[in-house]
RNA sequence: GUGCCCGUAGCUCAUUCGGAUAGAGCAACGGACUUCUAAUCCGUUGGUGGUGGGUUCGAAUCCCGCCGGGCACGCCA
């Protein structure tokens, strides 16, 4: 729970500000705002720690010139009870802080005092909120798209989960509405032809051109023959739905659960018909004038609400669209479950229905800031150099089990996340599988593996592992031990950036970072064979830094090996 | 046509919501295992940040125009 990082920040600012006043009131300095003063860790590590840029930020204001101001107030910081070893003013008038490498050595202290906890924070006071995501189709299979949005908002639920959120996964179950008709009639189109011949059914034309949609036909013959050859056709199409969805949503569920996905709740979208909430939304939308008649068809006037268009509630054929079940399933998740907040995960071809969502939730009463919606860039596959189309349509869709028997689990789940979710994904499948060993989530695990490996040989040369709470850490001095040590220490702040902005991108950046660091700590500095204090300080050191790789890859849902 | 996203090294991407000399990985080249895992490390090469303006102490980042790519604009979901 604790943050040094964060502590630092707090440390500076404070000595800056009280800094700028004393110069105030010794003359040196005139008065002007500086409430926001930006504590930054410079890219060249010859900058300092960390720097601050105050003094250009308020040259203009009170018209001096940068480096002047730099100066005196470094000259006016009191260090007493900080970690502030000396500052500099550098380039334009930056103040440049080095620290005490106390500061670095504390957080080790914290990391093996927390341990699996480090990095975890209670910025969400333990709001209820709500992560949405995957909610594929029920009438086919899980394709690409599918499987970014499930590593992408797999790890988002877990970033705010060790952000002090009490968080609920769910998958909305589309199983009503116009797709579940156009899977019957699909499934019908094949029962008839595998019995009868191809030639003797039409398939419908925007129907599931999928094999699967062959393989349930074929499979419900198996069990149960031809009793639906004369059955009247809008029977045949409910029972072989109702026979196939099931079989979907438990290939969905396990395809998931091997990806490393576990929903806490799957969210019938038919249930909200069943329960009547469909009906009383439009009631209460009706009732509040949110809505009109036009052409037949019953709107909701979503531009009241900031959309730039309004939307169609009732068709002019009496059924409701998919847009209204969800304004239903809205106010179930805000008013009936009463979630603080709801993030809701769809691909950038659903971004049509981000600002209605908004707007809807706006007439419900809701303050519209309470649901994010997430819209990731859709992933494009390539083999053999083409576009693979992801279609579920073209029946050649390249499928979530495709992949993880091709790449692996812990590999789609690193790329995935490695990329942020604004960026668009281009997959290469013939890269990924020829270079599966070269993938960067490897480079982490070994880090990982090396440390856990280390440490068995130490022990059976005798060396108590665990003793090391009392390691003279202070022996730690080496760039590659300081600069380790100093990137441990930025974990919760990682944390908790990647939950503020939703972005867990950041996290396998950090982890490669980590990793790298450790590589050349592993090449530069031995830990065996050293002398007894110097061996035990480097242990703990190396005991931190498996600890931080297995909270990361926790937090990914990755696996941490101990061998490879 | 309108809206949103994107354009950075040969390739894939970063750049911490305006900072210092734009960084990694892959690829290429040169080095390092008799010692804790070489799935590693060290080094070299590689850039008019799509393009043209603007804002200011300072722009890859913010604003405007243009070019190129993706997506959406349905009584589909």
């Amino acid at each position: 729970m604790k943050n040094i990082l964060e502590t630092v920040r707090i440390q500076i600012k404070n000595s800056v500000r009280s800094a700028y006043s004393e110069a105030i009131e010794k003359g040196l300095l005139q008065k002007t705002d500086i409430s926001e003063i930006a504590v930054e860790i410079p890219r060249e590590r010859e900058h300092g720690d960390f720097s601050v840029n105050i003094a250009m930020q308020i040259a203009g204001a009170i018209k001096r010139n940068p480096r002047q101001i730099a100066d005196i107030i470094i000259k006016c910081v009191k260090k007493e009870n900080t970690y502030i070893d000396k500052m500099e003013c550098a380039g334009p008038g930056f103040i440049n802080f080095y620290l005490k490498n106390d500061w670095a050595y504390d957080a080790l202290e914290i990391i093996a005092e927390e341990r699996a906890q480090y990095g975890t924070s209670d910025l969400g006071k333990g709001k209820k909120v709500m992560v949405e995501f995957v909610s594929a189709n029920p009438t086919g299979p899980l394709h690409m798209g599918n499987a970014r949005g499930g590593a992408l908002g797999d790890c988002i639920a877990n970033v705010l989960q060790a952000s002090g959120y009490e968080v609920t996964r769910e998958f909305y179950v589309n199983d009503a509405g116009n797709q579940i008709e156009k899977f019957g009639m699909s499934l019908e189109a094949r029962y008839m032809q595998q019995l009868l011949g191809e030639s003797a059914f039409p398939f419908p034309e925007d129907g599931y051109m999928g094999e699967d949609i062959k393989e349930h036909a074929k499979e419900y013959i198996n069990l149960y023959g031809d009793k639906l050859l004369n059955a009247d056709s809008a029977e045949r199409q409910k029972e072989l739905a109702e026979y196939a969805l099931p079989v979907n949503l438990e290939r969905i569920k396990s395809g998931l659960k091997n990806y490393g996905v576990e929903f806490d709740n799957w969210f019938s979208e038919q249930s909200l018909y069943q329960d009547g909430e469909v009906d009383r939304i439009l009631k209460y939308l009706k009732d509040k004038g949110h809505t009109y008649e036009k052409d037949g068809a019953v709107w909701f006037k979503a531009s009241d609400f900031g959309s730039e268009k309004d939307e169609v509630l009732i068709r002019n054929n009496g059924m409701p669209t998919y847009f209204t079940s969800d304004i239903a399933y809205h106010y179930n998740k805000f008013k009936k479950r009463r979630f603080d907040r709801v993030i809701n995960l769809l691909g950038a071809d659903h971004y049509g229905h981000v600002g209605r969502m908004k707007a809807a939730v706006n007439a419900l009463g809701i303050e519209p800031e309470r649901l994010d919606i997430i819209i990731f860039q859709l992933v494009r596959l390539y083999r053999g150099g083409e576009i693979a189309r992801m279609s579920k349509r073209t029946g050649r869709a390249i499928t979530l089990e495709d992949l993880i028997e091709e790449v692996g689990r812990d590999a789609a789940r690193f790329y995935f996340n490695m990329k942020t979710s604004g960026s668009h994904l281009d997959f290469d499948l013939d890269l990924a599988v020829k270079q599966s060993n070269e993938n960067p989530v490897y480079y982490v695990q070994y880090a990982h593996a090396r440390i856990c490996s280390m440490m068995k040989l130490l022990e059976q040369e005798g060396v108590d592992i665990n003793d090391t709470d009392d390691a003279e850490l202070s022996l730690l001095k080496t760039g590659e031990e300081l600069s380790l040590a100093e990137k441990l220490a930025q974990y919760p702040d990682e944390i908790k950036t990647s939950a503020e902005t939703l972005e867990p991108s950041r996290l396998t950046r950090y982890a490669l970072d980590v990793s790298a660091l450790f590589h050349s700590f592993y090449n530069a500095c031995r830990v065996k064979g050293e002398e007894n204090e110097l061996m035990k300080a480097r242990l703990a050191l190396v005991k931190c830094t498996a600890q931080v790789i297995r909270n990361i890859l926790g937090v990914l849902s990755i696996n941490a090996p101990e061998r490879m």
